[in-house]
DNA sequence: CTGCTTACTTCACGCCGAGATTTAACGTCT
DNA sequence: AGACGTTAAATCTCGGCGTGAAGTAAGCAG
């Protein structure tokens, strides 16, 4: 019932060659001493494989550390300037592009207003001119970038091809994406390796990579904006299910019957929580118009103690530790981050009540075990999220560099 | 984010060992040439191989095929005899141990009731005196049973150690198991290696290996009985989260502060829709009093018409649905089975009106591409799943023999 | 009996990681 | 200054792996 693919003695050295990089990746500058211990290989497979990679370019010698007597350790690190990666934000009102180092540092970035108009063919186009000016921007050819992550919003259906980034489709009901071929219109304008998610999940990456979920094998990252999503985490790879939906939490029905929901489903949890729901139920605001302005003031009437507002912050956290409380029996995770800009404005003040409730509402035996706790990271984390999409292709591959000329070829 | 363990060329070998044995016990007698072209494997890996599989007596040679004009094809298959396996379910009445061959054949079978009493050291006596009459009812020796797979109620925490069957700790609410040492109690009577898992979750195995999960690779094994429960299968492989109690479904709220529940909290699904509460709501039985029964006397009332049975019904298919939208907009499964013993019961009758409801309440990308079946396994099935996790473990090893001997001395 | 087709086996090859051995690069002690 | 000890890294040998080519086995048709 888990057929695994054949091996060759090939896969056995990439494998290898993986293992160092993201060791090396994560546990900064490291002896090639220390890799071999941290990673189980031999010493001398160690020397092997790090001068294939010095070699490649894709590491460096950094320095060296005494060794009491002895010969000093030399350290090595990933070489942060070999190669580049590109992130790109899909949100409501803009387009961002910003391009990174290896080492996921920011080197130039551009934004684009999106405003009415959700046309694919126009978003693709803004794409590709803010790729332009980044790398121009920042002086680094495309041959150089491993790849580009994008985060959009609505449901991504994987393409499985040998350039699965160009077989992507999109259904965003938001943008009123229904069945857009995405990575085939992207593909008309660059040949670089193409890796789509919902913009929900690449902020969930970036969480797990560098946020409050660092260092947990399971984690649920619940996302908490005008809508509510989740990125899960199993076994240090998000879930995504067959097609690739996996977490769609904000339509988890809360009260079976209830409140009608713009999913046209009723009783969902994002009929109740959203910020677009919560500020409508607050001040009757027409949907779309300033939430964030709305979620503000709402805040700031329930700390003057304003009755009205304090109750309906309270039902949100009661209703919003309930379904916690699912994830939690449901996806068993050690940890829960709450994220997204809603939850970093109303974070601070609703987590005492939301983890009391869902202590209430879960399990004991899983929820003893879960921790949640609070994003500690900005909203541009879904550019830095979809960026690490390549690099994480590129690290399990072992550094291998893409051949872009194939992959025009190949169109 | 995603660390694989270092391999040496041992494993290879052991991978291929596994894909072949594995694709012979599924898909039957095969001729080499036909196991080199469906695992990709070169003729003289697959000759080498299964040579070698051969002299472990693990698969044997049973008859050949002609091949127009050539040489005949020389089928191979695994050994049903060579091993055997054994399967125990522990349910709510009875103790059921269950001994298998390789191929899941029943050769013997003992059953223990179960009355008011549940200690843990009696449930053991129990298994250990139900594994001798079974091994001597088929003449099996304790050394040719790979290992022992049970299925018991509530949370299981498995073991990390070398013999992580030993270490098992359940905590079980039906039967007041506060972290019971069931693994090492266990060890006392059998030096056989372990495999214990909540019993729902090797039903939904039964159901994922010879019921109406068979093919697909992401599923929900949705079991509805006393209780409700599920078993989630990710990629062929069953979803256990941190700490190996994920998919504990019946406590996911369908009405945030409805009804109260038997775990302490309101609003469960299980407090709606399992057997114990439909009962209970339909002529106020006591809990735990003939359930079948009142629940068959229930489906009978609704079948004649009875309004208040019908409404009962039409609500718990509602909740249902709802419950099962849930599901498929959290895993994204391509299938979800509706089993346990109370599914079989309501489900021909339940079937349409849960479908209805889930598409209702689901997001319509990853309900289109989830189908919502019936189990088609009898309640026997509980012993089967046990009974694939040693199974599993051994085609995933490759068909490596385990050492009594080693597991012994290593008390 | 010869030739043909197909299934399987054997074997040389390149590559792998482990582990032992050798070389490199320091500090220190005489 | 030079020999020595210590530790890090590089090199080398070895058994093992899967591949693919060459060789062998087993049937059938003429």
């Amino acid at each position: 019932m888990t057929p695994r693919g054949k091996q060759t003695v090939r896969d056995l050295r990439r494998s290898s060659r993986s293992t160092l990089l993201r060791h090396l990746y994560f546990h900064g500058p490291l002896s090639r001493q220390e890799l071999g211990t941290a990673t189980g290989l031999s010493a001398g497979s160690v020397s092997n494989v790090t001068g294939e990679l010095l070699t490649d370019g894709l590491i460096e010698e950094c320095g060296s550390v005494e060794s009491d007597g002895g010969r000093p350790r030399i350290l090595l690190r990933v070489t942060p300037g070999q190669a580049h990666l590109v992130g790109i934000d899909i949100g409501e009102t803009q387009v961002r592009v910003t391009l990174f180092d290896l080492a996921l540092t920011e080197l130039a970035s551009a934004d684009q207003p999106l405003l009415a108009a959700h046309d694919p063919e126009r978003v693709v186009r803004m794409i590709a001119s803010g790729l332009d000016q980044v790398l121009a921007a920042a002086g680094v050819p495309a041959e150089n970038v491993l790849g580009i992550g994008i985060g959009v919003p609505g449901v991504v259906e994987q393409g499985t091809g040998a350039d699965p980034g160009a077989d992507v489709v999109v259904h965003g009901q938001t943008f009123d994406w229904d069945a857009v071929p995405f990575g085939r219109l992207l593909r008309e304008h660059t040949p670089l390796p193409l890796y789509v998610d919902n913009g929900a999940k690449t902020l969930g990456q970036a969480e797990m990579w560098f946020g409050a979920g660092r260092g947990s094998r399971h984690a649920v990252v619940a996302l908490f904006g005008s809508g509510v999503g989740a990125c899960v985490i199993a076994d240090g790879a998000r879930f995504r299910g067959a097609s690739s939906s996996a977490g769609e939490w904000g339509h988890t029905k809360v009260h079976v019957g209830g409140r009608p929901c713009r999913c046209g489903s009723r009783g969902c949890l994002e009929a109740y929580v959203g910020a677009e729901a919560l500020v409508e139920r607050w001040d009757g605001t027409v949907p779309g118009t300033s939430e964030k302005a709305g979620l503000a003031a709402l805040l700031r009437a329930a700390e003057e103690g304003r009755p009205s507002a304090v109750a309906l912050l309270d039902e949100a956290a009661e209703l919003l530790g309930a379904a916690i409380a699912d994830l939690v029996n449901l996806f068993n995770p050690e940890r829960i981050v709450i994220g997204g800009w809603a939850g970093l404005l109303l974070g601070p003040r609703m987590l005492p009540a939301i983890d009391e409730a869902a202590t209430r509402y879960a399990l004991s035996y899983p929820r003893s075990r879960t921790t949640i706790t609070l994003s500690d990271l900005g909203p541009d984390a879904v550019t830095l999220g979809a960026a690490t999409l390549p690099l994480t292709h590129f690290l399990d591959s072992g550094g291998e560099m893409p051949d872009h000329l194939a992959t025009v070829a190949a169109l």
